[in-house]
DNA sequence: TACCTCACG
DNA sequence: ACGTACGTGAGGTAG
C-alpha cells in the first residue's frame, strides 16, 4: 500500500456519545431491561459509517480520563459551566468500550490530558509519518489543528453527509487567515460550553476585526492603544489577560507523552464473538444485522478481503437473529377509483366489524384543509385507497357513499391521531360512531413520556420504516407540492401503507393496555374524549378583531414611549428584546448588580424574577418589565389572534393535544388557548375580545375551586386539611392557621399569600430552597415553615413518603383513573435527578387526578347536551375551566347540569366547588 | 434550531 | 455536596 493511501481516524469520543445521545434520545431507544441504548446505537452507527464509507487504515477512539487534567490546574472554572453527565451516558459509556473492542479498535486515553490533546499530539505525529489525518469530531476547537494533512471529519446529522474541514473551510468558517488563529478568535470570543470566558461584549464579529488587524492576541494586547474605538479599546485593556489565558485554555496540548505506534491502530476484523455478545445484551437486532450482512457480503471495512473477514468471524452467521418486517409481508393495496370499487369496498367494511381508516389532505389544519383520499384496512397487509376529487360537491357525493359505514355503531374504528380525521370528515358530513381505537393514545397511556407519531411507533413496535410524506411532497417550505399533485399510484402506496401499519401497530399495542392495567381509562375516558375534543374544536371560538386591533394601536404607543425613555436611561440604543444585550447594557455598563445570576450559556439571566430584585437599584428595570410586558401581550395575543381567524367560520379553533402532558393533562395549540393572560390588569383586556357567537348568546365559565389540593387532600386523607375542606373554610387561610398556630380570625393577609405559596410548593414537592426563593425568605425560615406544615399536616407528609416508595417499588406512579407515569430516574444514585423524579412522584397523581375528573366531566356534559338538543355548546377547557356559549334562554338548564356534571365526575371524600358565571365576554364570566 | 423569556393552570 | 417547585406553547434573538 502506498504512502499516500494510508488514512488514520482519530475519534473524539465524549464528544460523539454527546451529539449521538441528543439526537437519538428525543426517540429514546430503551431495552427490554430498561437500559437507555440511545448513546451506544448513535455511536455505534456513528462509528460504522466511518468504517463502511471511508475505509481508514488505521483508526483509534480517544477518551478523556477521570485524572483532572493541566488545565483544570490552571484555571479553576474551566469547563465549571459543564452539567453533570446524564446517567443515561455514564452507563452507556462501558458498552461502548465494548463495542470498541469488539470492533479490534484501540481505546486511546492518558492520564492528566483530554481526550482533545491525545488526538492533537497523534494527529502531528502521523501527518510527519506521511498519513492523512482526519480528526473525527464535532468540536469547533479542532480546527486550530487543521493542515493539509490534518483534516476535520464533522459526522453527519442522521440522514446527511459528513463534512471535511481543511484550511480553506475553517478560515472560511472562522473568518481568518490561517487555522492557527482559531485560538486566538476562541480567545477573544470565548466559549460558553467549556466556560471560556473571552472578552465580555466581544463576539464572533468583533473578535474576526481585531484579528484582521493584529493578527494574535498577544500582538493585540501590546497594541491596544491602537483600537479605534474608544469602548473596545477599555475592554481589551481590562480583560486583556483573560483573553490570553482563554486563548491557553483552548490550545490543543500537542506534546502528550506518547508515541504514535503504526501497527497499534491499523484497523483489523471485529471480532465477532464479542460483539454478537453484547449486541444480545443491549439488543441491538437490527444493527447487527446491518454489521454481519455487511460482513457476508464481504463489503469489508478498509478494504479488506472478504476471506479475512470471514475467517474472523469464526462461527456460521445463522444465529443472528432475524427481523420481522412488514415488508416481507405480501401485501396487496387496491385502487377504489370508480362507483363500482367503493361500492364493493363499503360492502366489505360493513361486513368487517372494525376497519382501520386514515386520511390524505391538503394540509394539517383539520378545520382548513380538503380531502384528498381516504385509506382503509380490515386485516394486516391488505388495505384500499379511495381518491377524492377536488370539486366539493362531487367530492361530498363519494365520501358519502361511505357515511353508513362510518356511522355505524356497531363497526368499530381504528386510527392513529383519530380526532384529526373525525374533523375533517365533518366538511363532508361523515359522522364516526362505533368504538374507537386510536394508536397514538393507546401509546400515550402505555408511554405517556415517549412520542407517539406513526413513524416512531412503526419502528418501535413493527421494526418498519414507512414511506416519509417527504418522499412524497417534499420538505416543507415554499417548494413543498401539495397531495393533490401527487401520483395517484404513489399516493395510494402511501395512504394503504399508514392504515395497514395502523392497524398492525392495534394488533401490538392492544396487549399492553391490559397489561398497564389502562384500558378502562382508554375506552371510558381517552376514547369518548376524542369524539368532544373535535366537537370543540370544530365549534370554535368567536374574537372581536376589531377591539384587538384598536388595543394593538394603543399598545404600539405605549411600548414607543417605554423604548424611548430605555434608551435615554441606558445612554444608548440597543436591541432591548435580545437577552444578550439587554444583560450586556444592565449588568456589564450599567452594573445594577455584582453578582447577577447566569444562563446555561454563561450570559446574565435577565429573567422576571431576576429583575424583579433590582427594581429599586434604578428605574430601568421598572421600564424594561414594562417593555417586556407589553410586547409579550402585542406579538403573542393581541397580533396574533385576529390573524388565526379561519376564513371558512370567522371563529378561532384550536387544537387540543391529548397525547403531549405526560401528566395526562391536555394542551392547546394553534393558538394556545390556555394560556391567555388574566393575572394583569393589561391582560385581561384581551379576555374581553373573546366573545359569545351573537347577541343571543352569553359566555358561561365553570371551574374547580382548588381542585388540585381537594385532591390531595382526598388522596392522603390528611384529617386536617379535609376538615377544612368539609368546613367550607379558604384553605390558605385555614393552612396560615395551622403553620403560624393562630386562629382563623388572626391570620394577616401576609400569612394568608405564604400560606397559599406553601400549598402550592406542596402540590410540586416542596423543597426549602424553591419555597424561600419564591417567598424572598432565608432558606433557615423557608425550612422553618415546611416543617411546621408536616407537622399539622400529617397525612400530607405521609403520602409524599408512601408515594415515593411506590414509586421505588413500581417504577411508576398513577391517577385515581389508574392513568400512569413512569419515574425511570427514581432510585437513581444521582440526587438532583432523583428528587425531579421525586417531585413527579409527588405531582403526577394530583396534576394527573384533576385531568381525569375534568376529562370525565366533558365527557358527561357533552352527552348530556346531546340529549337535550341544546343550542348550547362547550368551547373551551383551561385544565380547571370549561367555557361555553351558551343560549340565554338556556342559562339556567345550563348551570345545574355543568355543576352536577362537574362535581360528580369523580367521587371524593371532601366536598368538590364549582363556580360559575356568565358575562357579555370571556372576562366578564369570570 | 436552541435558548431565553413569559403567558396560563 | 449537589441545584431545586409541577405541567404546557409561543415569540423573539442569535447561531
Amino acid at each position: 500500500m502506498s504512502q499516500e493511501g494510508r488514512k488514520l481516524f482519530l475519534l473524539d469520543a465524549m464528544a460523539l456519545i454527546y451529539r449521538a445521545y441528543y439526537a437519538l434520545n428525543k426517540n429514546p431507544r430503551i431495552t427490554s431491561k430498561g437500559l437507555n441504548t440511545s448513546a451506544i446505537l448513535g455511536f455505534a452507527n456513528a462509528l460504522y459509517d466511518v468504517i463502511r464509507n471511508e475505509k481508514p487504515t488505521h483508526i483509534g477512539v480517544a477518551f478523556d480520563t477521570h485524572a483532572p487534567t493541566v488545565r483544570h490546574e490552571d484555571f479553576s472554572a474551566y469547563k465549571a459551566n459543564r452539567e453533570a453527565m446524564p446517567e443515561d451516558i455514564s452507563t452507556a459509556i462501558p458498552y461502548i468500550m465494548q463495542l470498541i473492542r469488539g470492533f479490534n479498535i484501540p481505546i486511546l486515553a492518558v492520564d492528566g490530558y483530554e481526550a482533545d490533546d491525545v488526538i492533537g499530539t497523534l494527529a502531528k505525529q502521523a501527518e510527519n509519518k506521511g498519513f492523512t489525518v482526519y480528526m473525527m469530531t464535532p468540536d469547533k476547537d479542532f480546527g486550530q489543528l487543521v493542515s493539509d494533512n490534518i483534516l476535520q471529519y464533522k459526522p453527519g446529522k442522521p440522514g446527511e453527509d459528513p463534512v471535511i474541514m481543511g484550511v480553506k473551510e475553517v478560515c472560511e468558517k472562522f473568518g481568518v487567515k490561517r487555522p492557527d488563529q482559531v485560538i486566538d478568535m476562541l480567545g477573544l470570543w470565548g466559549d460558553a460550553s467549556d466556560n471560556i470566558p473571552g472578552i465580555p461584549g466581544v463576539g464572533e464579529v468583533t473578535a474576526r476585526n481585531l484579528l484582521k488587524d493584529f493578527d494574535n492576541v498577544e500582538n493585540l494586547i501590546e497594541n491596544a492603544e491602537k483600537i479605534d474605538k474608544a469602548g473596545l479599546r477599555e475592554k481589551v485593556k481590562t480583560f486583556g489577560q483573560q483573553a490570553l489565558m482563554s486563548k491557553q485554555l483552548a490550545t490543543i496540548i500537542l506534546d502528550v507523552p506518547l508515541t504514535f505506534e503504526e501497527d497499534a491502530l491499523k484497523l483489523t476484523p471485529p471480532d465477532i464473538n464479542k460483539l454478537q455478545t453484547l449486541f444480545e445484551e443491549i439488543e441491538f437486532r437490527t444493527f447487527a444485522k446491518r454489521v454481519f450482512t455487511d460482513l457476508e457480503k464481504g463489503s469489508p471495512p478498509a478494504g479488506k478481503q472478504a476471506a479475512d473477514l470471514f475467517a474472523a468471524a469464526g462461527e456460521p452467521l445463522e444465529t443472528i437473529a432475524t427481523l420481522s418486517n412488514i415488508d416481507q409481508v405480501p401485501h396487496v393495496y387496491h385502487l377504489a377509483d370508480t362507483p363500482e370499487k367503493r361500492k364493493v369496498l363499503v360492502t366489505h367494511l360493513g361486513k368487517s366489524g372494525m376497519f382501520c381508516f386514515d386520511t390524505e389532505t391538503t394540509g394539517l389544519d383539520a378545520n382548513n384543509v380538503e380531502l384528498v383520499g381516504m385509506s382503509f384496512a380490515t386485516r394486516p397487509g391488505e388495505a384500499w385507497f379511495v381518491p377524492v376529487p377536488d370539486r366539493y360537491s362531487e367530492a361530498v357525493e363519494i365520501v358519502k357513499e361511505f357515511a353508513g359505514v362510518f356511522a355505524d355503531e356497531t363497526i368499530g374504528k381504528t386510527g392513529q391521531n383519530m380526532k384529526y380525521d373525525i374533523s375533517v370528515l365533518k366538511w363532508y358530513e361523515i359522522n364516526v360512531n362505533g368504538s374507537l381505537f386510536d394508536t397514538m393514545i393507546a401509546h400515550y397511556l402505555i408511554e405517556p413520556d415517549m412520542r407517539h407519531n406513526m413513524d416512531f411507533l412503526a419502528r418501535t413496535y413493527l421494526n418498519y420504516e414507512p414511506v416519509s410524506i417527504e418522499s412524497l411532497i417534499g420538505k416543507k417550505g415554499k417548494n413543498q407540492l401539495s397531495m393533490r399533485s401527487v401520483d395517484p399510484e404513489k399516493l395510494k402506496e402511501y395512504a394503504c401503507e399508514d392504515a395497514d401499519i395502523t392497524l398492525q401497530l392495534r394488533i401490538a399495542l392492544e396487549p399492553q393496555l391490559a397489561e398497564t392495567d389502562t384500558r378502562a381509562l382508554f375506552d371510558e375516558i381517552e376514547m369518548p374524549l376524542v369524539k368532544v375534543l373535535a366537537a370543540m374544536e370544530a365549534e370554535g371560538v368567536k374574537i372581536d378583531s376589531g377591539n384587538l386591533n384598536q388595543f394593538s394601536e394603543q399598545l404600539e404607543k405605549e411600548i414607543a414611549e417605554v423604548e424611548k425613555e430605555i434608551y435615554l436611561l441606558a445612554g444608548e440604543e440597543f436591541n432591548i428584546a435580545s437577552p444578550k444585550q439587554l444583560g450586556e447594557i444592565i449588568f456589564d455598563k450599567m452594573q445594577l448588580s455584582d453578582n447577577p445570576k447566569q444562563t446555561k450559556t454563561k450570559q446574565h439571566s435577565t429573567s422576571e424574577d431576576v429583575l424583579q430584585k433590582l427594581i429599586n437599584k434604578h428605574p430601568i428595570v421598572q421600564q424594561i418589565l414594562d417593555y417586556r410586558s407589553l410586547t409579550k401581550l402585542k406579538s403573542t395575543y393581541v397580533d396574533t389572534l385576529p390573524l388565526l381567524v379561519n376564513p371558512r367560520t370567522g371563529r378561532i379553533h384550536t387544537s387540543y393535544n391529548q397525547a403531549v402532558a405526560s401528566t395526562g393533562r391536555l394542551s392547546s395549540n394553534n393558538p394556545n388557548l390556555q394560556n391567555i393572560p388574566i393575572r394583569t390588569e393589561r391582560g385581561r383586556e384581551i379576555r374581553k375580545a373573546f366573545v359569545p357567537r351573537n347577541d343571543k348568546f352569553v359566555l358561561l365559565s365553570a371551574d374547580y375551586s382548588q381542585i388540585e389540593l381537594r385532591l390531595i387532600a382526598h388522596i392522603s386523607g390528611d384529617e386536617a386539611m379535609q376538615e377544612a375542606f368539609r368546613h367550607g373554610i379558604d384553605i390558605h387561610t385555614a393552612t396560615a392557621a395551622r403553620i403560624y398556630n393562630i386562629d382563623i380570625s388572626e391570620v394577616t393577609k401576609e400569612m394568608r399569600r405564604n400560606a397559599k405559596t406553601v400549598n402550592f410548593g406542596i402540590i410540586y414537592g416542596i423543597s426549602a430552597f424553591g419555597l424561600s426563593e419564591r417567598l424572598n425568605i432565608p432558606r433557615r425560615e423557608a425550612a422553618e415553615i415546611i416543617s411546621q406544615y408536616f407537622e399539622r399536616f400529617a397525612g400530607i407528609k405521609r403520602y409524599m413518603d408512601e408515594i415515593i416508595t411506590f414509586a421505588r417499588e413500581h417504577g411508576y406512579v398513577e391517577t385515581i383513573k389508574k392513568r400512569r407515569r413512569y419515574l425511570r430516574d427514581i432510585n437513581s444514585g444521582n440526587a438532583i435527578v432523583r428528587g425531579f423524579a421525586e417531585r413527579n412522584a409527588i405531582n403526577a397523581p394530583i396534576q394527573g387526578s384533576s385531568a381525569d375528573m375534568i376529562k370525565i366531566a366533558m365527557i358527561s356534559i357533552q352527552r348530556e347536551f346531546e340529549r337535550l338538543k341544546l343550542k348550547s355548546r362547550m368551547i373551551m377547557q383551561v385544565h380547571d375551566e370549561l367555557v361555553f356559549d351558551v343560549h340565554q334562554d338556556e342559562v339556567e338548564t345550563v348551570k345545574p347540569v355543568i355543576e352536577r356534571l362537574m362535581k360528580s365526575a369523580i367521587e371524593l371524600s371532601i366536598p368538590v366547588e364549582v363556580e360559575m358565571s356568565t358575562g357579555s365576554n370571556w372576562l366578564e364570566a369570570h
